[in-house]
RNA sequence: GGGCCGUUAGCUCAGUCGGUAGAGCAGCUGACUCUUAAUCAGCGGGUCGGAGGUUCAAGUCCUCCACGGCUCACCA
């Protein structure tokens, strides 16, 4: 049943149809299996970029290129075209009493977005433009949906998530983004495996959820009849690894967390995780600004980007400040009210950060860092001394062990980066585990009650010996973001999750309003 | 979950004080053998997100709902 609004549209559509059964009609295979490429858009304009017109008519080589209408100019006898490849584009020129077989039935019917095969010599035209004078057309894909217009493009920000494929298609810049997504995953690959760490894939699905503190997505295993939650953080299991003797391990993989969504929060998103035996994270800070100053250098060309209108300089070293110091430098609460829980949520409440009469002096400073400090921290920073409350997993300073060797890296005001020297005491870990199941808000709708245990499998590893090791996260999300210059996460995420619209097939096809069935 | 803003043709957008819904692109018909935002002539295309309400009259005002954006909360 059609709705009634979508009668232009089926119009449209129509009247696309109808050009596929001229092609039919015409002798000329609606999708036909294969065509042939012997060559690309770039190719050719590599090899002839330069060549003048005179020398390109005693070419006399054929090409056969494959791709996108995405437009078309036709005059009487003649037309052009711009053809889309992975490449680039390039133009075709035709004329209609050249063309071979249904080509001239092909090219009568020829619709914007329609996927082709083209064969031809090149040229220059009048113009001077570089074309590829075609004398053989063939339709390969009918593109049976109107494509938006030319040159505003797709701008709807929900229709261009919801319909990515045709954001892809006509929007350059989109694109760009994931091959510079692809680009920076590919050099943070290469600059671990360069430095002897191995890419190891760890469960998704984890009987406890553990490694950081965060709201799980639970599911179900029938065959085992139970419970599982997709993961939180790899954490835990990466550290097995390096009990193992796999001394430089990382994964670079999805995270969940069923939490709300955000400008900086997808439920799915990718997290580069990395431990590396016999290092610390001093090693880790050293090694985090070298990675990705290095990054942005081989990306962008330059350590010096800009993000969301602000200078940033990648290059080491990066600044630090323990998160005392951040707190008072960007707040202005004085470091001695800082020193007592009482003194420090007063201060901080004064200042509007919302907190709970029992957080802890750990939790406030946390809380105080997230609210007040981390939009001030624009060029790269590391943010040390973090309480030990608040870092179960991190090993304490040997000076002073209500402080963890612990340092998140902040760049253009977004968290990017989290890592530590790794708590590798069986006995303090348990003790730290059993603090945390202890100290959960039965009241607090994000807290899952139903987790009773702790995870004694990782405590027995422990048992079995880690070296003193160091380790960090990196969002890969947020590393893009900035190095893309994007607002909101779901820019660099090829599908973010959206809530489903009634009455459009997103699942499968033939999605109907749930209202459609009632009276 | 709260606050603010948005939703008009396939796409990008106008729509004044509440008084018969518009443009450009895309589409259709015709002309055109070098255009590239092709040009020229003509034509069609609307559940104004949905449902109620106020009114002689609602795209416009009110209420609720849906979806989205920003933001706050949440998120070590």
């Amino acid at each position: 049943m059609p709705m009634a609004s979508a009668d232009e549209s089926n119009r449209l559509i129509q009247n696309r149809r109808t050009n596929l059964e001229a092609v039919r009609a015409a002798g000329g295979a609606a999708y036909p299996n294969r065509f042939v490429v012997t060559s690309t858009t770039a190719a050719i304009r590599e090899r002839f970029g330069d060549t003048p017109a005179e020398d390109l008519a005693k070419v006399g080589e054929q090409f056969r290129l494959a791709g996108r209408i995405m437009a078309l100019r036709a005059h009487g006898k003649t037309a052009f075209a711009d053809l889309h490849d992975r490449t680039g584009r390039i133009q075709l020129f035709v004329r209609k009493d050249q063309l071979e077989g249904a080509g001239t039935e092909t090219l009568s019917h020829l619709d914007l977005g329609d996927l082709v095969g083209a064969e031809g010599g090149v040229l220059r035209t009048r113009t001077g433009e570089l074309s590829v004078e075609v004398t053989n057309i063939v339709l390969l894909a009918k593109s049976l949906r109107p494509l938006p217009e030319k040159w505003h493009g797709l701008k709807d920000v929900e229709t261009r998530f919801r319909e990515r494929a045709v954001d892809l298609l006509v929007n350059p810049g989109v694109r760009e983004i994931f091959v510079k997504r692809a680009r920076i995953i590919q050099f943070i690959r290469e600059f671990l495996s360069s430095r002897g760490f191995l890419e190891v894939e760890t469960p998704m699905m984890q009987a406890l959820p553990g490694g950081a503190t965060a709201r799980p997505f639970r599911t179900h295993h029938n065959a085992l009849g139970m419970d599982l939650y997709l993961r939180i953080a790899p954490e835990l299991y990466l550290k097995r690894l390096v009990v193992g003797g796999l001394d430089r391990v990382f994964e670079i993989n999805r995270n969940f967390r069923n939490e709300g969504l955000s400008t900086r929060h997808n439920p799915e998103f990718t997290m580069l995780e990395f431990y590396q035996a016999y290092a610390t994270h001093e090693d880790l800070m050293a090694l985090t600004e070298e990675m990705l100053s290095e990054c942005a250098r081989e990306i962008l060309g330059s350590a010096q980007i800009e993000y969301q209108g602000q200078p940033i300089d990648l290059s080491p070293p990066w600044g630090r400040l323990s998160l005392r110091d951040a707190i008072t430098r960007h707040t202005g609460i004085a470091g001695d009210a800082l020193a007592d829980r009482g003194s420090a949520l007063e201060a901080a409440r004064a200042l509007g950060v919302k907190l709970k009469d029992d957080d802890s002096l750990g939790r406030i400073l946390a809380k105080v860092v997230d609210a007040l400090v981390e939009p001030h921290l624009v060029q790269p920073t590391f943010v040390v001394d973090y309480p030990t409350e608040v870092s179960p997993l991190s090993r304490p300073r040997d000076d002073d062990p209500s402080l963890v060797e612990r340092f998140e890296a902040f760049i253009g005001a977004l968290e990017v980066a989290n890592g530590f020297s790794e708590l590798n005491d069986p006995d303090e870990q348990r003790r730290r585990f059993l603090s945390q199941l202890d100290n959960r808000d039965p009241d607090d709708p994000d807290v899952d009650m139903d987790i009773r245990e702790i995870d004694e499998d990782y405590i027995r590893t422990l048992e079995v010996g880690m070296p003193p090791t160091a380790g960090e996260g990196i969002g890969i999300d947020r590393l893009v973001m900035l190095l893309t210059n994007s607002h909101s996460i779901r820019e660099v995420i090829l599908f973010p999750q959206l809530r489903p619209e009634h009455g459009r097939g997103v699942a499968g096809e033939g999605g109907e309003p749930p209202s459609s069935e009632s009276a």
